[in-house]
DNA sequence: GTCTATATAGCGATAGAC
DNA sequence: GTCTATCGCTATATAGAC
């Protein structure tokens, strides 16, 4: 397969940006382009419509998945522990693709409803098989998405919620005992 | 304090149930006016403004939220398995304002994401004292964010991840086992 | 491949009749 | 207290120049 134009991947991560940093709402195609450094028209060129856009954001989501899951089934650490610990970065390409899509996915959109619902679907079968039984699992899983959450809400505050390096270790050390 | 007219918490009502099935998107006035069976005058008579729409969200959404702690604080179950258990209803009056609300928060509303931080706060400080420690806690507070955040991305298919009641009272005893 | 200009539609909000 | 009509603005998308 061909490698997409520079372009095109230079207005998917100015889409991104907004939806994460400023919202769904905020994301409209004129701020897209304009925080891509191009023209309304040009970027309409690489994606024929806003629809367009948004399936090409769910189309980078699932290729990074695909890395994600791999590394999760090799980590040295264990997938739970991987897995876990990889809930609350920020900065990650595969984090920032995830957030966007379920900033997406509040606004309404199906297909990124959908997008999300089968990522987590594919993780949940990794982690499966190494943990004790169902209820670990959805611990795990839940525990996981709460993480993700409380990162997606983020923006402004020292307001929120979510635990520290330190605490994290604590958590992830509290889960594997409960879980394994 | 005057009971507030029929009307208004009509009005109230839609704005919800549009948040909730079909994201902050679609919720505009004269949707909402639409559903609510009044005109996009007769709304603005009572919310004099979009932001004022919100702002009276926000204002059930803490009502709601003093009941709750009350009812979490005397349950017969402990304060960690109602809070748990009470996390994946969806017809639930409380529950209902908190899904529209997070879709308002993730839409980029400040206000609304400040709100909903001030309620994890109040639920943290009711929990905090009934766990084991710090690990505890932040499990407990973000194991329910994670059925939160399955409830409200729901909507359309059974595609979802959320446990079912037998698989909750699963997932509940293992909590209470690791962090009581 | 990228631009400017423009068509079309829908939003929040105001004004004034009833 | 609720309606209709309308203003001003911004959004997506198209057309056509370069």
């Amino acid at each position: 397969m061909p490698r997409p134009p520079r372009a095109k991947e230079g207005v998917l991560d100015a889409y991104e940006r907004l939806l994460i940093d400023e919202g769904e709402r905020a994301a409209t195609l004129e701020a897209t382009a304009r925080a891509a450094g191009v023209s309304k028209g040009g970027l309409l060129y690489h994606f024929g419509s806003k629809e367009d856009l948004a399936a090409g954001l769910l189309d980078r989501l699932s290729d990074l998945v695909d890395a994600d899951v791999q590394r999760m089934e090799t980590a040295e650490e264990g997938a739970v522990a991987y897995y876990l610990r990889t809930s609350v970065m920020i900065d990650d390409p595969l984090d920032r693709a995830l957030i966007a899509t379920s900033r997406l996915a509040q606004g309404g959109h199906a297909a990124a409803t959908a997008a999300l619902n089968a990522v987590r679907r594919r993780w949940a079968a990794t982690i499966a098989p190494r943990v004790r039984d169902e209820a670990a699992l959805d611990l795990v899983m839940m525990l996981s998405d709460g993480l993700y959450f409380n990162n997606a809400l983020g923006g402004d505050g020292g307001d929120r919620l979510v635990p520290d390096d330190q605490r994290m270790r604590a958590l992830i050390a509290l889960v594997l005992k409960a879980t394994s």
